[in-house]
RNA sequence: GGGCGAAUGGCGGAACUGGUAGACGCGUUGGACUCAAAAUCCAAUAGUAGCAAUACUGUGAGAGUUCGAUUCUCUCUUUGCCCA
């Protein structure tokens, strides 16, 4: 019998894929279209495992979809600008662009062999000018429509690297790369006018049915719709601020307060420019770092003000104004009253400045005496020493009549706040976008014109010295247009802009003078299926939704405003980690084990290895297996068949050696099966009931292969597989009519096709078989049996079961049960109370 | 601290709308083949008792609804993710 060669098969069908142009896609409004989109990978070098995982899933459907007459668009591109490239380049001494492309071309190779039915005529990459000057010319539609705009915000400094950093590259305070304390520092930046569109953003995430609810929560917690309203508090001690206007959602607890709490760039702030305590108490602000997170974490500092606040319930009520790192100048009006009593930010700066608390909500099972220790109460609960608030339910009546009467009094009024900012976009790198302005001698910014697009990224740069290197190529930067001198921006764009709107460009990846051809993107969008990791959960994918409104803002030509009509998120592939003595990573290729449970060093065999927990593949942790090795030793097939099988694909999956080898070998038992196969068809054995019970099976797994390639249930649909060659094997010894089998069995290797195309097209070849496939109908009549197994239980517990022809009523039933000698014993001597009958499934019997 | 999930054999996991718990795979054990090993094939495999038929227990813990609960409700424990 001949082995599976895997090598000659995959190459085989990749190359008749290819000549015959199987998954080239064409517009065709005569058919149903199937737009299945994966999050395209960033260029970083080779394809991982979660890469494999991601697309196997996606590949899984595109296939079904087109053996099931779809027009599908399956496409593959490249998230190539970004951060990587410029790193690696400058550690290297080498261009980003030459960087990216060679990582292009050897991930491209990779992603082929695993046989994904893409189709590559229409690849882009986001680096490329093709695609980046249609970017930059909705960057200045945006920015005509004031859906742009330019404001000065803080930014991550490193003073030794002179260079601005992400979030991510600032570790306990300090420049990833310098060590350098890093700094507060004020830019002026281009600003993507998202929180416009909070409301439509929130309102219609209610519309994506096919979307997982958890990113939904996740997206409405992030865009944080609160309700509330901003209260005119009274001033003394300056001319130039008679009032200060604050937000808050809990105006209910008015009669708790005890100070006011400014941002640092409030405008009171500037009353204090030239106090030395003040600048001393900024810098000291500035340490804390500019994520939300950090400052929640770190410690709460104030500075106090000569102002003093009057309570506007309560005119002989003064408290202290203090400017607070904790308060944020975006976030309400950079003003906030402090209640210490039912906020623990509040209660800790209020103990840390010897602040009064006064109690005004009681916990519902306690008295009005209730007084609050050194936790603060926020829970619900009845309002308390608050005059005309008192006894009210907190927070939902007594904020809802807070404002009532604040409105009333013309104290206040009611406001919706969002927690959602705008998208600040500049970044100040090399590898980006460049960003289509020009500023003249006075610093105005002006738009580029239209014609003079692409603003082209300089080819050379010089990445070693500090600073932006666009803005240290003088060549580049500096301009001349009719005499006049300009500067470019040197700022480009974040790479989350490149990512907001490739889903369109997939659609008419040809079309030169746009971004889109509006036929096209009217005829493939929305896309159907979006799979992708669930870390993309909220800023890629509300990006997405923005920008789609944003070029569309008005504009009616769109059929569609959500970009992604389906999303699938799929869990992470996992390894278990190693560490040797010293508590360093290992490698799992350096390890050996004997018996299974003790591991030690290839290198030194006295090294014993520590096995740690499983974890999510990285190259930090050196637990990653590379997938183009797996692919060498085991074949495309089986480790799509791996990467599907012992997990759902919403969850993190383990990699397991021993599982991609019983892949790889059921692979080659169902091979066996095959050639099996077409020796038994040729002998015409005839048996009904062998006929009959393999058109039972084979119709009813289909029927099971719908409902969970329905699911994404991926996993489950492998156990079917191997429930089919259990069933098969033991059938293929058996006498049956060769033309049934080679009907039946033919309907099994298309349905497989999707998880194992090159396996299945190949057993396919053998019978003869290349004319376009269909996927196989169920055909309800041949499921039907002439008997079918009832279960008995007495009592609720199950004592047995009866074969019988289905459908039959409950006494015809209880007749035959009664003579059944089994289940007779149990119910000798015991009268029958009631029974339970469930059609064609069960009966219960109720004995006393 | 808030929100959303999860918990089933030695392991990954399955179970339609409340109706046979443990499909399928891995591992383990025993056997066949072999000089031997690997590979392959056959068998067993939730626990307890029993030669066996079988009985009892069992889906994180405790309660509840129900003829019947892995599935629904409540409380708790542990754990994961997101936000703070």
């Amino acid at each position: 019998m001949n082995r599976y060669n895997f090598k000659q098969v995959e190459e085989k069908w990749q190359g008749y894929w290819l000549k015959n142009n199987t998954f080239k896609s064409k517009k065709d409004p005569n058919k149903k279209k199937f737009y299945c989109l994966e999050m395209f990978p960033y260029p970083s070098g080779k394809i991982h495992m979660g890469h494999v995982r991601n697309y196997t899933i996606g590949d899984v459907l595109s296939r079904h979809k087109l053996l099931q007459n779809y027009n599908v668009l399956h496409p593959m591109g490249w998230d190539s600008f970004g951060m990587p490239a410029e790193n690696a380049a400058r550690e290297n001494n080498l261009n980003p662009k030459e960087w990216t492309e060679k990582n292009i071309s050897v991930m491209k190779n990779q992603l082929k062999k695993l046989g994904l039915s893409i189709d590559w005529d229409r690849e882009i990459s986001t680096c490329s000018e093709d695609y980046y000057k249609h970017q930059q010319l909705f960057f200045l539609e945006m920015y005509n429509k004031g859906l742009i705009y330019r404001k000065e915000n803080y930014v991550n400094w490193d003073p030794i690297d002179e260079t601005v950093l992400a979030n991510e590259q600032v570790i306990d305070g300090k420049g990833w790369r310098s060590g350098a304390v890093v700094q507060r520092k004020k830019l002026n930046q281009w600003f993507f006018n998202i929180s416009k569109f909070s409301d439509v953003l929130l309102e219609e995430l209610d519309n994506l049915n096919k979307w997982p609810n958890k990113v939904k929560i996740m997206q409405k917690n992030w865009i944080g719709k609160s309700f509330g309203c901003e209260i005119d508090f009274k001033i003394e001690g300056s001319k130039d601020f008679k009032t200060i206007k604050c937000f808050t959602t809990r105006p209910d607890t008015l009669f708790g307060i005890s100070f006011l709490a400014l941002s640092i760039d409030h405008p009171v702030s500037k009353l204090y420019e030239n106090d030395e305590d003040f600048k001393k108490f900024k810098d000291e602000c500035s340490k804390t770092g500019t994520t939300e997170e950090s400052i929640a974490q770190g410690e709460k500092i104030g500075f106090k003000t000569k102002l003093i606040a009057t309570s506007p319930f309560e005119k002989d009520k003064k408290v202290p104004v203090f400017f607070a790192n904790f308060v944020l100048m975006d976030y309400g009006f950079g003003a906030v009253f402090g209640c210490p009593a039912h906020d623990q930010r509040d209660m800790d700066f209020a103990i840390k400045y010897k602040l009064s608390i006064k109690t005004v909500v009681r916990p519902n099972n306690k008295d009005e005496s209730f007084k609050v220790g050194d936790k603060a109460f926020s829970d619900e609960g009845i309002i308390i020493n608050s005059d005309f608030l008192n006894g009210l339910k907190a927070p939902n009546e007594s904020v809802i009549k807070t404002i009532e009467i604040l409105e009333e009094k013309k104290l206040g009024v009611k406001k919706i706040n969002f927690r959602l900012k705008d998208w600040g976009v500049s970044r100040q790198r090399y590898w980006g976008c460049p960003i289509p302005i020009i500023y003249d001698e006075n610093g105005k910014p002006h738009p580029v014109k239209k014609e003079d697009l692409p603003v082209k990224l300089p080819n050379s740069v010089n990445l070693q010295s500090k600073g932006n290197p666009l803005d240290q190529n003088k060549d580049w930067k500096n301009i001349n247009i009719n005499g006049k001198n300009f500067i470019r921006e040197t700022d480009t764009l974040d790479t989350f802009v490149d990512s907001s709107w490739y889903f369109l460009r997939f659609c008419s990846p040809e079309e030169n003078e746009y971004g889109y051809d509006l036929e096209s993107i009217n005829y493939w969008m929305p896309v159907d299926q979006y799979i992708g990791g669930v870390e993309h959960a909220i800023l890629h994918l509300l990006y997405s939704r923005f920008f789609m409104r944003a070029i569309g803002y008005k504009n009616t030509n769109f059929k569609f405003l959500e970009p992604f009509e389906g999303l699938f998120t799929q869990g992470m592939v996992c390894h278990e980690t190693y560490k040797d003595s010293k508590g360093n990573w290992i490698n799992p290729n350096d390890i050996e084990t004997e018996n299974g449970k003790d591991y030690f060093l290839k290198s030194n065999k006295k090294e014993k290895i520590i096995v740690g927990q499983s974890e999510s593949m990285s190259k930090s942790k050196k637990n990653t297996i590379d997938p183009e090795e797996i692919i060498n030793t085991y074949g495309a097939d089986a480790v799509r068949l791996f990467i599907l099988s012992d997990s759902p694909p919403e969850k993190d999956v383990q990699w397991s050696e021993q599982g991609m080898q019983a892949s790889y070998k059921f692979l080659q038992k169902l091979w066996g099966l095959n050639e099996l196969i077409l020796e038994k068809i040729k002998i015409k054995g005839n048996d009904n009931t062998n006929e009959k019970n393999l058109e039972i099976f084979i119709n009813e797994t289909i029927e099971k292969f719908n409902y969970n390639l329905e699911k994404f249930n991926y996993n489950v649909l492998i156990a079917n597989l191997y429930e089919t060659y259990n069933f098969l094997i033991d059938l293929v010894n058996k006498n049956i009519n060769g033309d049934i089998l080679l009907e039946n069995y033919k309907k099994i290797l298309i349905i497989m096709s999707p998880i194992i195309p090159h396996y299945a097209s190949e057993c396919l070849y053998k019978f003869g078989i290349t004319e376009k496939l269909e996927w196989p109908e169920v055909d309800k009549n041949k499921i039907k049996k002439e008997t079918i197994e009832y279960v008995i239980q007495i009592n609720g517990k199950k004592r047995g079961n009866l074969m019988a022809k289905p459908n039959m009523n409950e006494k015809e039933l209880m007749e035959l049960i009664i003579k059944d000698d089994k289940i007779n014993k149990s119910l000798l001597k015991k009268k029958i109370d009631k029974t339970f009958y469930v059609k064609n499934r069960l009966v219960n019997i109720l004995v006393k």
